[in-house]
DNA sequence: TTGTACGCGTTATCAA
DNA sequence: TTGATAACGCGTACAA
């Protein structure tokens, strides 16, 4: 039982059933033709001596792997590892198989990421990482591995892309908040949070500035505690604001912040979190947020992806748009 | 910049710097001794060719991948997404790669992920997946691939676990509330929801019938929705009660429901989540929990399966003790 | 210090 | 329908 059995090889299974390799490789791949009877006895003996190609050697020989290459940041983010777990269902059921590559928020450690997907010889990438810009995934094309890259808009011969839009969406809330609303906006800049966040700031500043409205940016930590201590501190002397957070975490330190100081929401204090989480409906107050499934973004990644590998991806751009999901934080 | 360079081998690296392929072979792995000349002569070809080293063929001549298999339910879970977190850490450190295998709750699944793992020729395992039992993983001892076990409690000679300590804590919390608490408790029962709630379950039924106490366990879905209205159902009769919940968002649903039908939280009715997310200190009432370092389980794990492939690994089971973390659901 | 030649476990192209 | 045999890209004794 402790015995560890050296790995059967094809070569064991051909002598042992009389027949040579190549007969064996056909039965394996179904390939070729190959008498019933022979088929049935190699299959016999490969069940016997419990033989299993070696994936190393077949991808040497067919030059490819099956599997594809994810870079992200860190599984640590809900909607990373949503994402995660779109492209891992349809990789499984197309076959494939994840290889992770997580980077430490540093363009160097990035880098080193390619050097290391390059040797593994994945048959496509999905990158979903703020440190890697279209320049650097060049290296992919070079190697002509396909890339998909989520949250970003480039494309080349054998790269395809995944945009996320907010920018509409952000601009209607605001307006909307402009005639309807009652309150100064205030957004909440966490520094190096991505392109993402930036993308949306931009957009905020460029619709007050269009609409001639005065805003405020206030910078802040990522963090619940700090984030709360920070607007207890605020909301001693501002009274009245709606704030847009990065995710409901950070929204939910500025709503209990706002409750701990004896204001009302969605009366004086509204907020509304970038990025949802389940946790947005089950806090009190509930949270409104700007929603895409990263699920299914993981799932069209990767489907896209399996095109672009065989040559058939046609539009080579897939536009997710957010969704307003409007919660009790905000009035509107 | 559109030509898909072929994959430049070894073999045109020692050509163009006109040496053979077993001195280019010792210059990538600085092995072997090579004369300081020639080999700043090899470098520079392989920068100017941009040669990287086929991990595949590496792989094949060494026998080792430098892969380590994860098999997990799926990423979704946040405690899994923690744990994948310290395991991709201390991969990348230690220049390992993470390839991923998500089961679907079913045991066919989860054996064929077996299969797919031995194909894939993986230098060892780190499991964590209920459909799992520890004869299913006999198949790795017999392919000498060395396992990590999480949440599981055997080993063999290539087989190592981490399990969890949560039974002396949950004892110690059910007693305690015995002597001071005044409140009945009941469990709420998931179905099929894994080892691990069943064995706080079970030990939650020991603990009261040792002590010859009544106690209550209820059915309940994995759903914030349906549990939040099947409270607020019960909460018309039951007006005094302790909670115990798999997680923080079906407790929180709990505690929604105790609120919103009037009843005070924590004395008419007590919640306790065995997993916390940071989100049991954000939710109000914060939401006491049995907590885990999951992020810290994966760590340890790899450090495990690194020793253990290494054939240095003494103790081959490490056990994590769960901490009760107090928060505003309970009383004690 | 360097080069030769074989092995790693498959697939695939020919002939037979 | 089958069987040699050459790739696939690299590591490594062994020889030089």
């Amino acid at each position: 039982m402790d015995n560890l059995k050296e790995r059967v090889t094809i070569y064991e299974v051909a002598k042992s059933s009389g027949v040579s390799l190549a007969t064996v490789s056909r039965v394996i791949n179904n390939s070729g033709t190959v008498k019933e009877d022979t088929k049935n006895k190699v299959l016999a003996v490969i069940k016997k001596l419990g033989y299993k190609p070696s994936g190393l050697a077949q991808a040497l020989a067919t030059n490819k792997t099956t599997n594809i290459g994810v870079i992200i940041p860190s599984a640590n983010y809900v909607y990373i590892s949503n994402m995660l777990n779109g492209i891992t269902e349809v990789c499984k059921d197309k076959g494939f198989t994840v290889s992770l590559y997580t980077t430490s928020h540093s363009r160097e450690d990035a880098l080193n990421c390619l050097e290391r997907v390059i040797k593994s010889h994945v048959d496509g990438v999905i990158v979903f990482d703020d440190e890697l810009n279209g320049e650097d995934l060049e290296v992919f094309n070079n190697y002509a591995v396909p890339v998909i890259d989520v949250n970003n808009s480039i494309t080349a011969s054998k790269i395809g892309c995944i945009p996320f839009g907010y920018e509409h969406l952000i601009k209607k809330i605001i307006e909307d908040n402009f005639t309807k609303g009652d309150k100064k906006m205030t957004f909440l800049h966490v520094h190096n949070a991505g392109r993402l966040l930036s993308r949306v700031e931009n957009q905020f500043i460029k619709v007050h500035m269009h609409n001639d409205r005065e805003y405020n940016i206030v910078n802040c930590d990522d963090s619940y505690q700090r984030t709360y201590q920070d607007f207890l501190e605020r909301f001693k002397y501002v009274r009245k604001e709606y704030v847009i957070a990065y995710r409901d975490s950070i929204a939910a330190a500025v709503l209990n912040a706002a409750t701990d100081s004896g204001l009302s929401v969605p009366e004086d204090i509204e907020v509304l979190s970038i990025i949802g989480t389940k946790y947005s409906s089950i806090l009190r107050p509930s949270i409104s947020n700007l929603h895409i499934d990263f699920q299914d973004v993981g799932k069209r990644a990767m489907y896209m992806l399996i095109d672009l590998i065989n040559g058939t991806l046609i539009e080579k751009e897939y536009k997710f748009e957010s969704v307003y999901v409007k919660k009790n934080s905000t009035k509107y």
